[in-house]
RNA sequence: GCCCCGCUAGCUCAGUGGAUAGAGCAUCUGUCUUCUAAACAGAGGGUCGGGGGUUCGAAUCCCUCGCGGGGCACCA
């Protein structure tokens, strides 16, 4: 039997789920029971549609499934009940198992081992070093990392990486411009104007001497590397400012270098997946013309395509990780099946994962890096604080387009939600200073039995959905679900807070110094449990407010 | 034209095919001599974009139409 806390409750009560369809007489295949939170309290908290599901299959009334599966039923450690309603069953957490799992909440509580130390790396943020980050980019390496943080909370060994376009020609560009401002030029056509460039010009100026002197030929591919540099040390400063860690900054004229990306085409080209057209060369199969994609133009230039393909036997191979998780802003959506092609075309395609987020619109107009015309993440950052910022992209699903309105989120940031989830971490944390204060030397062992107002199991209630959502966060790769987790934690620690408001003999510190100590027991769990939340979305967890 | 995402309360958004669709903000009404009121209790507010279909059951799956966003390069 294995322990509730070792996964959630909701496994222990479809193991016992399935058990019991095995006793009742069902083998080979049973169809997905569904085992979902009740959505009504009158339901319990845990209900399945299992006689509804199983009716054909057993050819039986689905009201006497459900309540021979509720009869059957036996969840581990008793840690719920089972009551059939027509075709569901109902489970309800039992209070005396709820109390148990207050005295074991540790801190790191909901930590799983589902990854087995599986070797994966999340690429993420990988914005050209083109120009400083904004406010759409934020999204993506915020959303990056709190799946990096998921998956190492679950067993995974991530590497987290950032890749930096150096040879394409977004960034030839880039040191076309910083040239042209050397001169005393406009940027070319399609070049970036922003005043940074200017900045970035008069650095260089001082810093690569006779810089000025060379032709552009010679001096361009020097001014980019330096600006590439200098960008890519101002979006490390910008992404630590909101949490954000990365392993590894990879350039891509590494890839080059060790011979990659020409090892790809060479087994590309063995394997049939190239041709030459027009003087190019191209990626693709024989069926459809359209669906090829240039990898040497004609010119001899390879294209970021040809630095990719060397991306994945960069790290597929030569670095060894299982599965390679990139997150990207949904402007590249077209670029996804050219690169699982590609992917199975080396190999490797199970193994790709492409999580795309949608875009952040500003609601004055289209953001343009190239034309300087876009709000900073580090300006966001100063107006709301690093906390607001994360919990404001965290909360919103990657599927949704976020309109930015920057006057509305420095006018809204204090209203941010996440002060709601701080704040009762904070009035736990001076819960506890209070009960040293007034109790020197409490109990050792807490009696969890004294536990016994609804406002308190509601709380342990909530403690025990918490590995659901670590679960259901990690598999579907989707870190939204916390921020909405810990609102519902957090509701169920202000009310609990507030019963001793109401009345004081329900304060967490009372004259009982058994009953402070097991009410303090439930306090830190929760607390616990409200941290090790706050940390996946990368907010912190002030002891005050 | 083709591809992807969205359309759910006044606004911003959750919602693994299940029972009576939720939260925050905003609005209204109550609650601080107290372990922190950045809080709590309550009220109002919905043809889940329209129309078909599948199913015992659809906000959820399929088709179709509409609206909004993004993409369809020898840019990334």
């Amino acid at each position: 039997m294995t322990s509730v806390l070792s996964g959630g409750v909701r496994d222990s009560i479809n193991d016992a789920l399935l058990e019991a369809v095995r006793k009742l007489g069902v083998d080979g295949e049973v169809p997905d029971l569904e085992l979902g939170r009740a959505k009504v309290a009158e339901h319990g908290d845990y209900a399945t549609s299992a006689g509804l599901k199983l009716a054909r299959v057993m050819r039986q009334d689905p009201k006497v499934i459900a309540a021979r599966l509720a009869e059957t039923i036996e969840v581990a450690e008793g840690a719920a009940t089972a009551e059939a309603s027509g075709g569901y069953v109902n489970f309800r957490l039992a209070d005396d198992w709820l109390r148990r799992l207050v005295g074991r909440v540790r801190p790191g509580y909901g930590a799983r081992d589902i990854g087995h130390g599986e070797r994966l790396q999340v690429e993420f943020g990988s914005v050209n070093p083109t120009g400083p980050l904004h406010i759409g980019h934020g999204r993506g390496v915020t959303l990056g990392d709190s799946i990096c943080r998921l998956l190492e909370f679950t067993g995974h060994a991530v590497q987290r990486e950032y890749y930096v376009n150096s040879d394409n020609t977004q960034t030839r560009r880039f040191g076309a411009s910083v040239f042209a401002r050397l001169h005393g030029f406009e940027p070319p056509e399609g070049g970036y104007t922003g005043d940074y460039v200017v900045e970035l010009a008069e650095m260089a100026r001082h810093d690569l001497p006779g810089i000025a002197d060379l032709p552009e030929d010679e001096a361009e591919p020097k001014l980019r590397m330096y600006a590439i540099n200098k960008m890519v040390e101002r979006i490390r400063a910008t992404v630590a400012r909101v949490n954000v860690r990365y392993d590894e900054w990879y350039y891509e004229n590494r890839l080059w270098e060790s011979g990659l990306p020409q090892e790809a085409i060479k087994r590309l080209r063995a394997s049939g997946h190239l041709k030459e057209r027009d003087g190019a060369l191209w990626f693709g199969d024989a069926s459809d013309e359209e669906e090829d994609r240039v990898v040497i133009r004609a010119n001899g230039q390879p294209t970021y395509f040809a630095s990719d393909l060397g991306y994945l036997l960069s790290r597929f191979e030569q670095r060894d990780y299982n599965r390679v998780v990139e997150v990207w802003a949904a402007d590249h959506h077209g670029y996804v099946p050219r690169m699982k092609s590609a992917a199975e075309a080396l190999g490797f395609d199970a193994r790709l994962v492409i999580i795309l987020h949608q875009m952040v619109n500003l609601k004055e107009g289209k953001m343009s890096k190239r034309a300087g015309r876009f709000v900073t993440l580090d300006d966001l950052v100063d107006r709301v604080g690093s906390d607001a910022v994360r919990y404001f992209y965290l909360l919103r699903s990657p599927d949704t387009t976020i309109e930015f309105d920057l006057e509305l989120a420095v006018t809204q940031g204090s209203e941010n939600p996440v002060y709601y989830a701080q704040y009762a971490h904070a009035r736990l944390s001076n819960v506890e200073v209070a009960a040293g204060a007034q109790h020197p030397k409490l109990p050792e062992a807490a009696n969890v039995g004294l536990l016994v107002h609804p406002w308190e199991l509601d709380v342990a209630r909530q403690l025990a959905f918490w590995p659901d959502v670590v679960e259901d966060a990690t598999a579907l790769l989707e870190p939204h679900r916390i921020p909405y987790y810990v609102h519902d934690l957090a509701t169920a620690v202000h009310r609990f807070y507030h019963a001793g408001n109401a009345q004081s003999e329900h304060r967490v510190v009372v004259q009982d110094p058994e009953l402070t100590r097991a009410r303090l027991e439930l306090s830190r769990a929760a607390r616990h449990t409200l941290k090790t939340a706050l940390d996946l979305m990368g907010v912190s967890a002030p002891e005050r407010m």
